[in-house]
RNA sequence: GCCGGAGUGGCGGAACGGUUUACGCGGCAGUCUCAAACACUGCUGAGGGCAACCUCAUGUGGGUUCGAGUCCCACCUCCGGCACCA
């Protein structure tokens, strides 16, 4: 053992210091317009798009997890050599502005600029290569009048559209549209106030024109549950509708059509009742005078109701009979019709057929109603079998019974042919019914996009003419008072002459969904100057769809769908050729507060990043982020584990300056390990930096930046056992370290940079950034390994490990395994009666019989 | 209730049907130091044994397989979404 005394000096290298070094670089990279793209070359493109952030004022630790993988995604596809464009910009319209400008009495338009100047410094901070030059902010005109010139054509080609009707309205927000409320008690997805029912005249865009179309998701790669919720969202139902009509009366002649949607056309003769909603438009025609007191009251109390209580599925079924009957198309049978709140007034035909013995819902309904429960479809054995509940699961051998001419038909079959047979007599037809609705995008708030349209009492609703665009927001408004848009407020805004007739009209005072400004941000980026249109017809023919896009998936059935609608939009008005706005989506997963809770302001739990970064360096902050966990799970935040990730660095640090350099009480410093051959150490070094390379390569490939840290990790770790040998410092050490410095570069951009540019110039070579090195190949020799360890199993369980040449037989392994002592041990003279070599000789299970 | 996803050490988490527990945190011991911090080295799933070793462990119970964390069936728990959608 070497004495102390023997041992050399240490040698003192410069500490690894973050803080001088991550400034310096981020300067540099600036200065030469590193990460500037040039648009104007589309062939190697690689679009990647990150969310854009709401300028809450702090981007917190969340903001870091979302955008710092995205932007070692970036810089890992430039050292392929791709043109990568990671833009970026801020979705500065919304509500909190609006508050605060309310709370503080200050602009909302200073108050997001001003919190914009800050996230674009802490932006800049995480040494993020954004192409500044393409940035987008929504709330500037030269945006929003985009907004309003879409709108104006979707209204010219009947896809935008005003329409009364009753909607959900939140106190805070205002309307919103049908996914925007959560949850069984009906919240606010922004504000989570209780939301409520109101008859408003609203704007709508047609986008169930394309529910067939978004529940084809060939063109774009989502994850499994993105593509699954909104799958179930849109909500595709197959079934018939069919024509009931009313029978005569001594009110009443009959003869009216009531049409219903089922999905069980096959249940049709088990149809005992009707029920219509509440609000349909016939309750009030088809409702008996001795009847009509009562179910105006029923009617009444329903539209009182608010929607919780309506839609509480544990609720006892209520409801009325109108005092009419309709008639069943199929057998002539006369059923009573009730109005009952359990049938939605919003989908369907807002009528239902009820068949209470194939349907929960309408078996409740008919107990407490004391209504007949009739059986058509049926097991064999089941026919006459009493009905004590629902019977609506399905088996194959199925029958229809009670169903006049189709009695003994295969369920599925006899529902197709009662249909056709329907359909004949001009009384029904298949049909397709979507969950989906039109989406809803007028608010009654400030801070938005004017809907460009004017309110003349002689022309009606009248588009604002193109060339009078934008509608600009006025810079200051009444915020005050609630439940009036604040536009309303504001004379100058809202008097205006009409553009047909020239007499004095009014203008729109609600403003758009905001969501609408973030449907077509990625195009704008493009050319965010652009004066004359709202996108760039070579620009996004050459770079969209975009390749990748990162983001949260809490927007699966908001953004990232209401996303898809505009797109296809756009191209039906022929503004881009493309069916779908990206290529591929990854939702990486949400940093929770240390409480568990969602993140936000409000709730006080978000995590600065700026004192992570002044006392580690933004590289561990980087680094640590990736290294937490799978980059689509996220978690609680918790800085248990930071210090290691920081400890991971500085021994890259010390291995690229410091190679000879022994750790006072070491005893094995200045050694190589077990005896080891000089040539076996740098194979060995040669080895596990190539294998790290092909390992990491794929990590990156796959977003799976946890394993790929943990890689290099081990890597270094294997270096520190070479580290002050005489092979510390050689050509395969040295070739180790270059490997490391690129590999991490990406992810830990500063520290590399900065330890790169040292090894040029120890080198004595130029100064080129590491960030536009190219990504270094596998040297599938150096991987290869002469000998390897084969695990040896005795019925499954592991006894023996032996090492065998690389390119052995399988016979002459099964001789080795066989000989080996522990084996011998464990088999205590049985001979196996069968021998398994696995997965080409990775592994040998020998199997005896006791 | 329906539709997704997940349950692995004290903790975050690894693991093409093939050596479970990589990597990191935490803990223990040691070296360095006047001392501490830093750094470095080693150990660290549970139980048993002086030991080489043995037994048991991936939410629970079954099954398929030479071999199951991984596949199949039934259940439990947690997270997300939907919720009278006919």
């Amino acid at each position: 053992m070497t004495q102390t005394s023997d041992r050399p000096e240490r040698t003192r290298i410069e500490r690894y210091d973050p803080a001088s070094i991550e400034p310096r670089w981020q300067a540099r990279w600036d200065e030469l317009g590193l990460y500037r793209t040039n648009l104007a070359d589309a062939r190697n493109r690689y679009y990647l798009l990150t969310m854009y952030p709401y300028p809450s004022g702090d981007l917190h630790i969340g903001h870091w997890y979302i955008k710092t993988p995205t932007d070692a995604i970036a810089r890992y596809q430039r050292m392929h050599g791709r043109n990568v464009f990671l833009p970026i910009g801020f979705d500065a319209f919304g509500l909190p502005a609006e508050n605060a400008a309310i709370k503080n009495k200050i602009n909302p338009r200073d108050w997001t600029m001003k919190n914009i100047e800050n996230m674009r410094r802490q932006l800049r901070s995480m040494g993020a290569t954004f192409d500044w030059d393409s940035e987008v902010v929504t709330s500037d005109p030269d945006y929003y009048r985009w907004n309003q010139w879409f709108f104006l054509q979707f209204l010219k080609a009947g896809l935008a559209y005003r329409q009364k009707s009753a909607v959900d309205w939140c106190p805070n927000d205002g309307t919103l549209a049908r996914e925007q409320v959560e949850g069984v008690d009906r919240r606010c997805w922004r504000c989570g106030a209780k939301v409520e029912k109101r008859d408003l005249d609203q704007w709508y865009l047609r986008v169930t024109k394309y529910a067939d179309e978004l529940l084809d998701f060939s063109e774009i790669e989502f994850p499994d549950p993105v593509r699954v919720m909104q799958t179930n969202w849109i909500g595709r139902s197959e079934g018939g509708e069919i024509v009931f009509t009313t029978a005569p009366s001594a009110h009443h002649p009959g003869g009216e059509e009531l049409r219903v949607f089922t999905t069980r056309p096959d249940t049709l003769f088990g149809a005992t009742f009707m029920v219509l909603a509440p609000e349909h438009p016939l309750v009030g025609a088809l409702t008996a005078p001795e009847r009509r007191e009562e179910v105006e009251a029923y009617v009444a109390a329903a539209a009182a109701k608010t929607e919780i209580d309506r839609l509480s599925t544990d609720r006892d079924k209520t409801g009325v009979p109108i005092g009419a009957d309709a008639i069943n198309p199929v057998n002539g049978e006369r059923i009573p019709i009730f109005v009952a709140d359990y049938v939605l007034a919003g989908y369907g035909t807002g009528a239902i057929m009820a068949v209470p013995a194939h349907d929960e819902r309408d078996f409740e309904f008919a107990v407490r109603f004391e209504l007949p429960i009739r059986r058509v479809v049926a097991t064999p054995g089941q026919e006459g079998a009493a009905v004590d509940g629902a019977y609506v699961a399905h088996s194959a051998d199925e029958i229809l019974v009670n169903s006049g001419p189709f009695s003994g038909l295969a369920a599925d079959e006899g529902g197709r042919r009662i249909v056709a047979d329907l359909e004949a007599r001009g009384l029904g037809r298949s049909a397709v019914t979507y969950r989906l609705r039109d989406w809803l995008i007028s608010r009654q708030r400030y801070w938005g996009t004017p809907i460009p349209v004017i309110h003349c009492p002689v022309d009606g609703i009248v588009p604002v003419p193109e060339e009078d665009l934008p509608v600009r927001l006025p810079d200051t408004v009444d915020y005050g008072g609630s439940g009036v848009n604040p536009l309303t407020r504001d004379e100058q805004f809202l008097n205006v002459s009409c553009p047909v007739c020239g007499g004095p009209a009014k203008r729109e005072t609600d403003t758009m969904d905001t969501f609408i400004d973030s449907s077509w941000y990625w195009y704008r980026y493009l050319s965010p100057h652009r004066q004359d249109a709202p996108i760039d017809d070579d620009m996004v023919e050459g770079w969209t769809p975009v390749e990748q896009y990162t983001g949260g998936a809490e927007h699966a059935v908001m953004h990232l769908l209401y996303a898809r609608e505009w797109t296809k939009m756009m191209r039906d008005i022929g503004l881009v050729q493309q069916n779908e706005p990206w290529r591929r989506v990854f939702n990486q997963g949400q940093i929770l507060g240390t409480d568990g809770e969602r993140m936000s302001k409000s709730r006080g739990n978000t995590v600065d990043p700026d004192d992570l970064v002044s006392k580690y360096g933004a590289d561990t902050v980087r680094l640590f982020l990736m290294f937490m966990g799978p980059w689509d799970q996220g978690g609680p935040w918790t800085t248990t584990g930071i210090e290691g990730v920081h400890r991971f660095l500085r021994r890259v640090w010390t291995l690229a300056l410091d190679p000879a350099g022994m750790e006072p009480g070491d005893p094995d410093a200045g050694r190589l390990p077990a005896g080891q051959s000089r040539d076996a150490a740098e194979a060995a070094i040669r080895s596990a930096a190539h294998r790290t390379l092909r390992d990491v390569t794929e990590d990156y490939e796959g977003f799976r930046f946890n394993t790929m840290v943990a890689k290099l990790m081990e890597l270094t770790n294997v270096l520190y056992r070479y580290r002050g040998s005489e092979v510390a410092g050689g050509a395969a050490w040295d070739e180790a370290i270059r490997l490391v410095l690129l590999m991490l570069a990406p992810a830990a951009p500063h520290v590399t940079e900065e330890l790169w540019s040292r090894r040029l110039a120890g080198a004595g070579e130029a100064w080129s950034s590491i960030h536009v090195a190219r990504w270094p190949e596998v040297d599938p020799a150096a991987v290869a390994e002469a000998t390897r360890e084969v695990p040896v199993q005795v019925n499954g369980k592991l006894r023996d490990r032996v090492v065998v040449p690389t390119g052995i037989s399988d016979a002459e392994l099964e001789r080795q395994v066989l000989a080996a002592p522990k084996v011998v041990a464990a088999l205590a003279g049985r001979t196996p009666a069968r021998v398994v070599v696995a997965g080409g000789g990775r592994l040998v299970n020998l199997v005896v019989r006791d």
